[in-house]
DNA sequence: AGCACGCCGACT
DNA sequence: GTCGGCGTGCTC
């Protein structure tokens, strides 16, 4: 009988267990290391996370601690271990082979649960604790989070060393600074309070829409500073470089030098380790960077801020590819600091989280937003179709007249689309994107010229318009970069300034000049520019993104923020359709209300952030392999899989492409809101079970993936 | 990942 | 008897 075999299968099992167990000799509750080594007195086991190398399951590992390590082999330093099943010498412990690998030591402890003789630690690498017990535990929960390894967020979160920077002393802490003045902060109801708050040593939250203008780096330094008057640490993230520099120049001004430092991706890496090592050790304590700088071990941390969380250089590259605005969320949240989400715009995920009521708003009010923020006017097609002449130049009248003008008064900025994107497939009448009939997700032309949903591949024969029931489609591109030139030598007595992807233009001259920027890199002009014309909307509207209205409107505001208030001439003109909903609220400049109707569009078609996603490529074979193995949690949504577009030419790769010439597939799993964290898990559970087995080809796990069109 | 172990068939 | 295939499991 079945029960039969399955007791003595059991009692075989004990017998080799027991005769393992002989030849092992008995377990031991304390280390005896080879050759009877002399080992620490006192707490002789170090609990060690393998940071390279194989399939390490996240866990820990027992290692026993040599007398002469003792001292240096704290919690937190670099080791180096033997790891690996080497020729194992049973009668005195001893062990050959087996490779040296980098890892932490987590924790110093008594006794070890390891049944079996320990190896020892074979080297110290360095004294320096890089690993205390805050930053392991937000690299956990980032990593849980995002359904990686720890191994992995930790390469991110701890720099590489270098030995002479360690050697060097860090400064001395310096006292903390006087409370700030509320400065422009007076200019929003709830602005000194916030910031009286943050004095106190509270942790406030907030999701903060800036003002137009350029105060917003002088206020987030002014929340770093209130903070550090609480005796508390700050760490301020900004998208770019440019960023980071205003910042890191404002809170020079507030406080001087020695309180703060920079941490940037330009800064090189031994002055990177020196000014990481200076904030690990306590001697500062304030730190604006870029998304790197997440999760600088800042401590006794009272403030994390984060600025234009809608910029997609805030999510990591790296493998697990997380967010600044969620390890800052991990990072609030686990060291009560207070929170400051700050942008011209608002992220739908801002917006949610003002809707759970987890942040408060942080607003002007109407009247001194209207009064700061540039009048805005539309030009549409039917405008276009009217303008003769914009028919003739390819430039609406009134961005003629705009320029015209703001020439006489200071420089003009004239945003155009950036080349290499791909525009989404609209109703050619009324321009509502093409979504399909069984999961909204985005339809997309195949070589065949059929239409196929992006998410779940399910073809759409006979697509009609569900808002006007047109029935043709159109995907077009405009070509506002030659338009540009075209201005440019409509004003040839005004110089061209241009300012892009390889050449980015920080400041210009508050002389009459047109600057011709892509959107992310507009110049600041001296004083403001007198206009801007942004000339990319059905471009930017069109991108084959769930974001793209979101996106757009983030971009127009970012370049209407540098032009002029109203009362003091600043003019703007988009050339978007005034119907659609980002145009609205560009002209009102509402980005809040915005994103709260976008987020509750977004919670009825059950799309992220309010619902959890996560996609899986990988061959089609090892997807759907990972599929059927994966236990997800009840109610989850698979989505596809649909093919992954290869490495193409004419569109820039994409982290999520397929290899070159490679087939992959890629399915996405959808669960509702809540249930992240359990997707995350059983994720996590079924890669670790595919890769230990070494089932097929691994499979590529993303949660939050960017890119669902 | 390596590298052992172990349980099978084919050979000097 | 002994050598060696690779399937399975462990590495402190």
């Amino acid at each position: 009988m079945s029960s039969n075999n399955d007791a003595q299968g059991e009692q075989l099992a004990l017998i080799r267990e027991s005769v393992r167990k002989a030849k092992a000799k008995a377990p031991r509750a304390k280390p005896r290391t080879w050759r009877g080594a002399e080992l620490a007195g006192r707490l002789p086991v170090a609990r060690v996370l393998v940071d390279k190398g194989p399939v390490h399951l996240d866990k820990l590992w027992d290692y026993a601690v040599p007398a002469e390590l003792d001292e240096d082999a704290r919690p937190g330093v670099r080791v180096r271990v033997r790891f690996g099943a080497g020729t194992r010498n049973v009668r005195d412990g001893r062990r050959e082979g087996g490779g040296l690998l980098d890892g932490f030591i987590v924790d110093r402890v008594e006794e070890s649960e390891y049944r079996g003789p320990l190896a020892a630690i074979a080297q110290v690498l360095s004294p320096e604790p890089v690993l205390g017990p805050r930053l392991l535990s937000l690299c956990r929960a980032v990593a849980d989070r995002y359904a990686g390894s720890l191994a992995d967020v930790l390469q991110l979160a701890v720099p590489p060393r270098h030995a002479r920077i360690e050697a060097e002393p860090s400064p001395a802490l310096l006292p903390p600074p006087k409370v700030p003045a509320a400065g422009s902060w007076e200019r929003y109801p709830t602005g000194r309070a916030y910031l009286e708050a943050l004095a106190r040593g509270d942790a406030p939250r907030a999701v903060w829409t800036a003002l137009p203008g350029p105060h917003w780096a002088e206020e987030l330094a002014r929340a770093a500073a209130a903070a550090l008057a609480s005796r508390r640490g700050a760490l301020v993230v900004v998208p770019d470089g440019r960023a980071a520099a205003r910042v890191d120049a404002a809170l020079t001004g507030l406080l001087g030098e020695g309180r703060h430092v920079l941490l940037t991706a330009d800064t090189g890496p031994e002055e990177r380790y020196r000014r990481w090592l200076a904030v690990s050790r306590g001697s500062v304590r304030a730190v604006v960077g870029t998304r790197a700088a997440m999760f600088a071990p800042v401590r006794d941390l009272g403030f994390v801020a984060i600025w234009d969380d809608g910029d997609s250089s805030h999510s990591e590259q790296h493998a697990p590819q997380p967010h600044a605005r969620e390890v800052l969320l991990l990072r609030a949240a686990q060291e009560k600091a207070a929170f400051l989400l700050g942008a011209f715009g608002c992220s739908v995920e801002a917006a949610q989280l003002v809707r759970t009521g987890w942040a408060l708003p942080l607003a002007a009010e109407r009247e001194r937003i209207r009064a700061v923020a540039p009048l805005v006017r539309t030009v549409g097609d039917g405008d276009l179709a009217r303008d003769e002449a914009a028919r003739a130049a390819r430039l609406p009248s009134l961005a003629w007249q705009t320029a015209r003008e703001g020439l006489r008064h200071g420089p003009v900025l004239v945003q155009v689309p950036r080349r290499g994107y791909v525009p989404r497939l609209a109703c050619e009448r009324c321009r509502e994107p093409a979504r399909c009939g069984h999961c909204a997700g985005p339809l997309e032309a195949r070589d065949g010229g059929t239409l196929h949903c992006g998410w779940c591949g399910t073809e759409a024969r006979d697509w009609h318009c569900p808002e006007c029931g047109g029935a043709r489609l159109r995907a077009q591109v405009v070509g506002a970069r030659r338009t540009a030139e075209e201005l440019g030598r409509a004003f040839p007595a005004v110089p061209v300034r241009t300012s892009g992807r390889d050449h980015v233009l920080d400041t210009v001259p508050g002389t009459p000049a047109l600057v011709v920027a892509t959107p992310g890199a507009e110049p600041v002009a001296e004083g403001g520019y007198a206009a801007a014309l942004l000339l990319d909307g059905w471009a930017l509207l069109n991108l084959p993104d769930l974001r793209a209205g979101e996106e757009a409107l983030r971009r127009w505001l970012a370049a209407a923020a540098l032009v002029r208030g109203q009362e003091a001439g600043g003019r703007v003109v988009v050339v978007a359709e005034p119907t659609l909903r980002p145009v609205q609220a560009l002209v009102r400049w509402d980005p809040a209300g915005h994103a709260v109707r976008e987020l509750a569009e977004r919670e009825e078609l059950g799309f992220p952030p309010v619902s959890r996603m996560a996609s899986v490529s990988g061959p089609p074979e090892a997807v759907a392999e990972f599929l059927a193995l994966a236990e997800l949690p009840p109610g989850a949504d698979v989505l596809g899989p649909v093919p992954l577009p290869a490495a193409v030419a004419g569109r820039p790769r994409r982290p999520g492409d397929a290899p070159v010439g490679e087939r992959w597939e890629r399915a996405l799993v959808r669960v509702r809101p809540g249930r992240g964290a359990a997707l995350a898990a059983a994720l996590k559970t079924a890669q670790a079970v595919r890769l230990t087995r070494r089932e097929g080809a691994p499979v590529r796990l993303r949660m939050d993936p960017p890119d669902i069109g």
